[in-house]
DNA sequence: GCCAACGTTGGC
DNA sequence: GCCAACGTTGGC
């Protein structure tokens, strides 16, 4: 059992849009970065926990808990070519790009950057490390434990 | 819109 | 294998 950070932009998937959607679950596709592609296809498995990340937005923070549901597959839009994430080198019997599928637990309130950048426990969390892009990003127990606790408070 | 940081690409 | 150029991310 791991637990991870899951970016993503409020514009594209919000945590609202997840409540809204059937099994409120949604494959996590558009990933097209290795790191992040490894962690899902090798690491991540069902039951893994998940904080739902709001990025790229007037208030970036965790917006919610979710949870890693089923195995890894193939991400179906690297094969759509017409869309943005297509990938030319990619075909059905060697995909490039795997994403999983994830659910929602609850909607929480917003744990917002600023907190988790001011909250002693949490100063290791990848998120507040300078330069960081990575969309998903491995979260200690501790750190779990620590937000689980920041949520309710 | 700005810009620092980072990953990827491609020429050599 | 190196590395400059380029594109993207994401907070502000």
């Amino acid at each position: 059992m791991a637990y991870w950070l899951m970016k993503s932009e409020p514009s594209e998937v919000s945590i609202d849009d997840l409540a809204a959607l059937p099994d409120q679950t949604v494959g996590w596709y558009g990933v097209r970065n290795y790191q992040a592609r490894n962690f899902m296809r090798d690491q991540m498995r069902p039951g893994d926990g998940v904080l739902f990340y709001h990025s790229s937005c007037a208030e970036p923070g965790v917006a919610g808990l979710a949870e890693v549901v089923g195995a890894p597959y193939p991400d179906p839009t690297q094969f759509e070519t017409e869309g943005k994430y297509f990938d030319e080198k990619a075909t059905a019997e060697v995909p490039r790009w795997y994403q999983v599928d994830v659910k929602l637990v609850k909607k929480t309130r917003l744990l917002t950057l600023l907190e988790i950048r001011a909250h002693p426990d949490l100063q290791e969390m990848r998120i507040l490390a300078k330069g960081n892009r990575l969309s998903i990003t491995p979260v200690s127990p501790a750190e779990w434990r620590s937000i689980q606790k920041l949520l309710k408070s």
